[in-house]
DNA sequence: AAGTTTGATTATTTCGAAAATCCGCATTAA
DNA sequence: TTAATGCGGATTTTCGAAATAATCAAACTT
């Protein structure tokens, strides 16, 4: 602990915003939790201007909320909410997959098998437990980016990212329950393997099925956890009107 | 002008950020343009920090960068942008049709119909030149928000709504020069027709046809405003690593 | 002349106090 | 008892000044 030293180049509002999703993904800021300002800021050491840049973020990410003037809540987790972000998050990984087949070179194929030893060499040294390490997530998180990196679109990456991290928070609170994640690395040898071999409809339905499942072990071992009443918040539900 | 009364019950800074979503898309604030402090303070009469939170949900939106610790930029526009914009908004928009045809009942049938009616009557009142109206383009937002409400995913609703908002901006750049807008109110209502009569495949393509189209007007008038170069901006690309 | 350091200027980022708002509770009236 | 009103404490929101970082140009060295 201590004092925290500088962040190296990086301002403290994006500092403060790191950390703050680290730990809402982490529930060390547990879902539907009022964020206090006080709290916070004794907690991050930084002053409300800063604390409010960042949670003003976290909104625009889906990973806080803002009641009115009533202040800031970690956003809720909610069965509804976790079905729905898993139909969106197919979809937009779906076509990332197809266009990054399409579009990818060699190197792009040797960053996939790079990513994917990477992350599996460090499942085998953690052994039985290793979804519970933030390395491993850190890695799983990078294979995965890899595999669809080449898709060319910004737009539909920045759209994916925020979905994946959205997701990671649901997979998270799962995993403390589950003794032993059952056999998602030969899933995701087999996910590579199509990919590389540009097998777009192959890839695309092994995929599908990964996020899938992985949604369906969440509801099975940690949908207790979630907020009562199913369809959770009405939140920012996009708006009708645009300019003006 | 004046001095800008209170905005009843919002807080100031949704009210600054409001403004200038709105001034961004309309270009007065012109994009790749350099947002100083100073003057935005001036011209939104307002204090650093509601400025700074404003920025911040800005850039989450995509329409406003963040360079560094070198303050802030309107997001650029550019050829592969809008591109990579267009494609992104066909994937969602084609997904919240078929979902909306699924799910909709007679309510949101009606709620078309109302919607198509006000922006139609509209566009009879203000003649050849309805599509410089800011009115209008609200209509018209609020009429294709109400072709797909009834999708029922709020992910999707949502992220369609940002995307939508930042080809608004392109749309608007374009019709500036454009004398009148080829008959945009007979496509209107063939997709009106398609979407009601629950035929999801038409519906869809003619909403397809509908985005792109466009954008090959925006590309055809416009595309000599945008910045060169092309593939613009590297910006906000993603981040390979989810957590910590 | 080209490139580098230095220092003054400008702009951004952070801070904590002041103002505005909300929430719970007691009091009063119906 | 129930609903409405007003007060006190707690929390959020806004503000502008102080600290920090970047930019630019002139002086200096190679």
């Amino acid at each position: 602990m201590g004092t925290t030293l500088k962040p190296a180049g990086e301002t403290r509002a994006a500092d403060v915003l790191a950390r703050m999703r680290a730990d809402i993904i982490s529930c060390t800021l547990k879902p539907g939790a009022k964020l206090r300002f006080e709290a916070l800021r004794e907690m991050y050491e930084v002053s409300f201007s800063t604390l409010r840049e960042a949670l003003s973020r976290l909104v625009a990410e889906g990973l806080v909320v803002a009641e009115g003037q009533r202040g800031f809540l970690v956003a809720p987790v909610s069965l509804f909410d976790l079905n729905d972000l898993t139909d969106v998050r197919v979809l937009v990984e779906r076509q990332c997959i197809k266009l990054a087949i399409d579009r990818g070179d060699d190197r792009w194929e040797a960053d996939i098998m790079a990513s994917f030893h990477r992350m599996d060499r460090l499942q085998s040294r953690l052994g039985a437990s290793y979804y519970l390490s933030d390395e491993w997530a850190a890695l799983h998180g990078a294979f995965h980016f890899s595999l669809v990196t080449a898709c060319g679109s910004p737009n539909l990456l920045e759209i994916r990212q925020k979905l994946f991290e959205r997701a990671h928070r649901y997979r998270r609170m799962s995993s403390q329950f589950r003794p032993q994640w059952r056999a998602k690395d030969v899933e995701h040898k087999m996910i590579m393997d199509r990919v590389i071999a540009r097998d777009t409809t192959m890839a695309q339905d092994l995929v599908d099925r990964h996020i899938r499942e992985t949604t369906e072990n969440v509801i099975a071992h940690a949908s207790h956890l979630f907020a009562q009443g199913g369809l959770g918040d009405r939140s920012s539900g996009a708006d009708p009107v645009a300019a003006e």
